[in-house]
RNA sequence: GGGUGAUUAGCUCAUUUGGCUAGAGCGCUUCAUUGACGUUGAAGAGGUGGCAGGUUCGAAUCCUGCAUCGCCCACCA
């Protein structure tokens, strides 16, 4: 076969993935039972990095064991349009030329971030082949395809129609660099050490004052009240009486409610109903006028003519320096508080009052709530399922508008002459359109990516159209990161209840977060940012899957390893070399008949082989990704490489070998598809066109138990001589001698080579060392000076077993015991017990003889 | 403040209804070897399972408390 000495990836990775790609066997066979899996879709225009690598490989291992399982399988990607993350970097393109969004129409931003989006596209997708992932092309859906906006659009109209859509003025997370708001779930809170400053409002009589605390000063010019706890006699008398607002000519109201903590600060609140949640909430109750006096660009507007147009930050300065000069502000002290971040760049959120869609929430968490609670989904990890319904318990409304032009518009039109006549109209291309005679101005948000996303299931298997994927929809399993459990997992769930009256899918698995070798989250910051292809192209695809399976568990956060990688090209290397042996043993036109297994040996790799793959199957229908990769690596590097092809060096199998080779290939596949498909390519008993890919998962081959426990034991010799024979000095060959033993007898040559021995012989008169483990006749000759020498080592053995001895022993001596353990384990106690007490009798002997010397 | 996860070998992690002598990979020590593979083979050292109690015949596993480290949610101005 001249195949080299060692397996270089990527000499063979893009034909073998070009190989499948071209036969079509990524797309749904048609035949089976539904298997599928929607692939979280990657920025169209980003590349991979390692959480994605995590990704993909769990799904295709998923997608790969059910394609060989004989299913009907769909593994359907995706791209997205990524509408925040892509504006960001498009509108500092647009920096880079001194313009800004301002200077373009929707349609105009539109159409060039769309092609400014085609340019870097096809990058990710690339990516995605590197890994192997073996998707369905064809199917793919982008976040801005057609069909996504016609069902997003179509499930708004629902929602519309069932009132559960509303505009209202509310409160937004705003961010002022970027200039749009943003779900609650999207802020990143920050504690902060910051400044509670006391201001005091004179009253109207500026004979007294009342002292408010606050953090933001600047908002002071938008205050419409004061709050005091309706109880607290410190202020009570000043309930319903007004007082002067500092730095203005205004005069507020000083109002009394319960959400005042007497404890904090003075025990008194400015209230600004424009720009702090709780403090509109308070205006509604109290009826208060809401005073914007922070811009969308950040600037300070409605306030008095010496702060107006100065931004934020800097307008706080000012107020302070102004109240310090009116000796209005009474003292300030350190404090500790969460301050709301913009995700992408880091500056402080505005709360602003906006006009913005919103969903209601409770009645479609209600109902996802009680589709959990029944056991429609299941999730992977348990607890998420908990995490998943208290986030619906707590659940607020959910703020669709995005005031980004890269998105889908939602398809709203205001009336000119009603600003309260609201009507849903998807020609959202048209900025003005006549219904009724009345001229209608189109809405120019767009919806936040997630209410798209959110239909991803239904919308990507066309459930609606009873598309031809339709089948596909409840998904098999929702494989994700854990950290969009709530922002699209949850959603998902909601939705798809929603519109399609289904779960979306019947089990969900969050894989953890990607951490560096130390544990520490990946950044840019900190440079220890590991690029997924790189390592890949290192050290070759399948290492790359290997080493990021193994070692991870559902929903935990943790390290990669590059040492995890080495292991697992090493374990490819492995392989490479095991069909390199066995089929330059079998030779180049060599055919397999059905095995027929005649030694120990093939009885016994029969049992492990078929066991790896039963068991590998039972841990992937738990996702225990990590263990069942084990369990292959295990069963070809310690049981067919280390025993099996060692022990065929002694006997002449051809078509058993062929068969373990075949078996190996198929069950490590999902794991490692590269060589495995690139090896099988060379296996001269295939047709041109046959592949792995497309082949089915092992099935278990009758064996017989009697022989494969035999062979265990011989291999029990084996390593008791090698444990016996390293410990003596010297470090020679050794010569075993047996007394009417069959099994030795029979397999002498073996035992020879895998103990590498000098000799092994039948004698009559045993002498030398005794090989009291084995529980066979065998002795280890060695000289009578070597034999004393070693005295001491089975004195060390002769008291490990006394102390095992007598730990069994108490065990079985305890009533309670025998009484309440199970059957079978005091069976196996009482078995153990006189096994051990054999093998404390022959040591003794042993030792007799060497001390009677 | 609420929730949630972790704490096991030098490192990264397993150990799934409580039951063999708590296992892997990497690292470490010793040794071997010229045709499957040095990306190898053999052998070995290394663990009071965070701490303190409790339940049980039996606990890394269940319960209680404590400690340390993470993450998520909430947002007291």
């Amino acid at each position: 076969m001249n195949l080299p000495k060692t397996y270089q990836p990527d000499q063979y990775e893009p034909n073998i993935y070009a190989m499948w790609e071209t036969s079509g066997a990524f797309k749904p066979s048609g035949k089976g039972e539904p298997y599928s899996i929607v692939m979280p879709p990657p920025n169209a225009n980003g590349n991979l990095h390692i959480g994605h690598a995590l990704m993909a490989e769990l799904e295709d291992i998923l997608i790969r064991f059910y394609r060989m399982k004989g299913r009907d399988v769909a593994y359907i990607p995706g791209a997205d349009h990524a509408g925040f993350e892509t504006w960001v970097v498009y509108e500092r393109e647009l920096q880079k030329n001194l313009q800004t969004r301002f200077d373009f129409s929707r349609e105009q931003l539109y159409s060039q971030v769309w092609n400014f989006v085609e340019r870097q596209r096809g990058n990710m997708e690339l990516q995605l082949r590197a890994l192997g992932v073996s998707a369905s092309w064809d199917d793919l859906v982008f976040t801005l395809d057609e069909k996504v906006i016609k069902t997003a659009y179509a499930t708004f109209k629902k929602l519309w129609d069932e009132d559960l859509i509303y505009r209202g003025e509310r409160i937004v997370n705003y961010c002022t660099t970027h200039q749009t708001s943003f779900a609650d779930i999207e802020v990143e809170y920050k504690a902060e050490k910051g400044k509670l400053y006391e201001i005091a409002y004179p009253t109207l009589d500026k004979i007294a004052e009342i002292v408010v605390a606050t953090t933001r000063p600047e908002t002071l010019l938008g205050d419409t009240a004061v709050a005091v706890h309706p109880d607290d006699g410190r202020y009570k008398h000043l309930i319903g009486s007004h007082v002067l607002l500092p730095l203005t000519d205004r005069e507020i109201p000083v109002i009394a409610d319960e959400y005042v903590d007497r404890e904090f600060g003075t025990g008194a609140v400015k209230i600004t109903p424009a720009h702090d949640p709780n403090d509109f909430e308070i205006g509604n109750r109290h009826d208060l006028p809401r005073i914007q006096v922070i811009d969308f660009d950040g600037r300070m507007i409605n306030v008095p003519q010496q702060f107006a147009g100065i931004a934020a930050p800097e307008a706080r300065k000012r107020v302070l320096g102004a109240l310090q000069a009116a000796e209005l502000l009474r003292g300030e002290s350190d404090i500790e508080h969460n301050v709301g971040h913009c995700y992408k760049c880091g500056n402080i959120i505005e709360p602003m009052l906006k006009d913005q869609w919103f969903l209601r929430m409770q009645p479609l968490a209600q109902a996802a709530t009680e589709a959990i609670e029944r056991g429609d989904i299941k999730f992977y990890p348990e607890n998420k399922k908990t995490q998943v319904l208290q986030y619906y318990a707590g659940i607020r409304d959910w703020n669709l508008s995005r005031q980004i032009p890269w998105g889908i518009p939602i398809p709203a039109f205001q009336n000119t002459a009603d600003p309260d006549d609201w009507i849903y109209d998807e020609r959202v291309d048209e900025p003005h359109i006549t219904v009724n005679g009345q001229t209608y101005r189109r809405e120019e948000d767009t919806f936040d990516t997630w209410f798209s996303s959110g239909q991803w299931p239904f919308i990507t298997t066309d459930h609606l159209d009873g598309g031809a994927l339709s089948r596909f929809y409840p998904l098999s399993v929702m494989e994700t990161g854990h950290d969009i459990l709530y922002p699209w997992v949850a959603r998902m769930i909601m939705l798809g209840l929603k519109v399609t009256g289904q779960v979306p899918f019947k089990e969900v698995y969050l894989h953890g977060l990607v951490l560096d070798s130390r544990g520490q989250k990946m950044s840019k910051s900190k440079g220890n940012v590991i690029n997924p292809m790189e390592t890949l192209s290192e050290y070759g695809s399948d290492a790359l899957r290997l080493g990021l399976v193994s070692a991870r568990s559902a929903g935990q956060n943790q390290a990669f390893a590059t040492d995890k990688v080495i292991a697992g090209r090493n374990f490819c290397n492995k392989l490479w070399n095991i069909a390199r042996f066995i089929e330059d043993k079998l030779g180049e036109n060599f055919h397999p008949g059905t095995p027929v297994p005649s030694s120990l040996a093939d009885q016994w790799i029969i049992r492990e082989l078929t066991g790896a793959s039963q068991q590998v199957e039972a841990l992937l229908a738990d996702y225990r990704f990590s263990e069942a990769a084990d369990t292959v690596y295990h069963t070809i590097w310690s049981s067919l490489a280390d025993w099996y092809v060692e022990a065929a060096k002694q006997q002449n199998n051809p078509d058993m070998l062929a068969w373990a080779l075949d078996a190996a290939l198929r069950l490590a596949h999902p794991f490692a598809p590269f060589v495995t498909e690139t090896i099988w390519q060379t296996l001269p008993w295939y047709e041109k066109g046959s592949m792995l890919i497309a082949s089915s998962w092992p099935e278990p081959v009758a064996y017989d138990e009697i022989a494969a426990g035999e062979f265990e034991q011989l291999q029990k010799l084996v390593n008791e001589i090698r444990f016996v024979s390293a410990e003596l000095p010297g470090n020679k060959r050794y010569k075993v001698v047996y007394h009417n033993d069959s099994l030795i007898d029979d397999n002498k040559e073996l035992i020879r080579q895998l103990a590498r021995l000098e000799g092994l012989e039948t004698t009559d008169q045993p002498e030398g060392l005794r090989l009291a483990n084995s529980g066979r006749e065998a002795w280890l000759v060695v000289d009578e000076a070597t034999l004393y020498e070693h005295q001491s080592n089975l004195e060390v053995r002769l008291a490990e077993a006394k102390s095992h001895r007598d730990v069994v022993g108490a065990r079985l001596s305890n009533d309670s015991y025998l009484k309440k353990a199970p059957a079978e384990l005091v069976e196996a106690s009482k078995k153990d017990l006189s096994e051990t007490n054999e093998i404390i009798i022959r040591l003794q002997n042993e030792l007799n003889v060497i001390r009677g010397r």
